[in-house]
DNA sequence: CACCAGGCAAGTA
DNA sequence: TACTTGCATGGT
């Protein structure tokens, strides 16, 4: 039985050996990072890209802009990417946490210590712990493991956690058994996604003939 | 047609 | 505390 640290190691090759590498949310702003972080939340990417892209033609994508929208205006820019109403408020909500915290600076928003940062995040109404951590993973650059359905059920599948392993104990299981490396969590993260889109799906209980079969 | 996507918050018991 | 439900569009 070899140990985790090995067992998340050899799960990444085999990942990254079978999708290569993923280089998640390259050249974008942290800004832009930010707002799709809120727009994907229960979508796909494909959703998010439309809104974004409605956003870019209008020139929205700053913060001083997008908060001085109007959130019935907002809504229909980002209507793709669905929940367009509670998106367009959760959008305001951390435009408005920047601009209170930081006075609309993004870069001192971003450049908080970690700890302070992620408790600022949290407590934006439509932010939870997914999110927070794709902020802090994607946005400011902090080595944080982002955690989603995927993983949990990848890794539950493969029988390396309880079915009922919350957020935060799967968050530690990467954490404290992989060096906080920026490439290798942005990565890892966005491989588990792929295969979870891939091979296990809710409806495709079996898992065969995944890069990770018989693991 | 059914299913589901890189969640979160609010309501119920 | 532990479920359940609303939110909404677009791809397979």
């Amino acid at each position: 039985m070899a140990g985790i640290s090995e067992q998340l190691r050899a799960i990444y090759r085999l990942l990254a050996g079978h999708f290569g590498p993923q280089h998640w949310w390259p050249g974008e702003t942290p800004f832009e990072v930010m707002v799709g972080a809120i727009l994907i939340q229960n979508t796909n990417w494909n959703n998010v890209e439309k809104a974004i892209a409605n956003l870019r033609d209008v020139d929205l994508l700053s913060l001083e802009r997008l908060s001085a929208l109007d959130s019935g205006l907002l809504a229909e820019y980002i209507r793709p990417a669905g929940y367009h109403n509670l998106k367009a408020a959760r959008l305001h909500n951390l435009c408005s946490r920047v601009l209170e915290v930081s006075q609309g600076d993004l870069d001192h928003f971003l450049g908080q210590p970690l700890e302070e940062l992620r408790l600022q995040l949290l407590g934006v109404k439509g932010i939870g712990p997914e999110t927070a951590d794709a902020i802090l993973l994607y946005a400011a650059r902090y080595p944080v493991f982002v955690v989603d359905t995927y993983t949990h059920r990848i890794l539950s599948r493969h029988q390396l956690i309880d079915e009922e392993c919350g957020y935060h104990q799967l968050q530690e299981l990467f954490t404290d058994h992989l060096e906080a490396d920026l490439h290798l969590f942005g990565e890892y993260h966005a491989l588990l996604v792929q295969t979870g889109k891939h091979y296990c799906r809710k409806s495709r209980p079996d898992c065969s003939h995944c890069p990770l079969d018989g693991f």
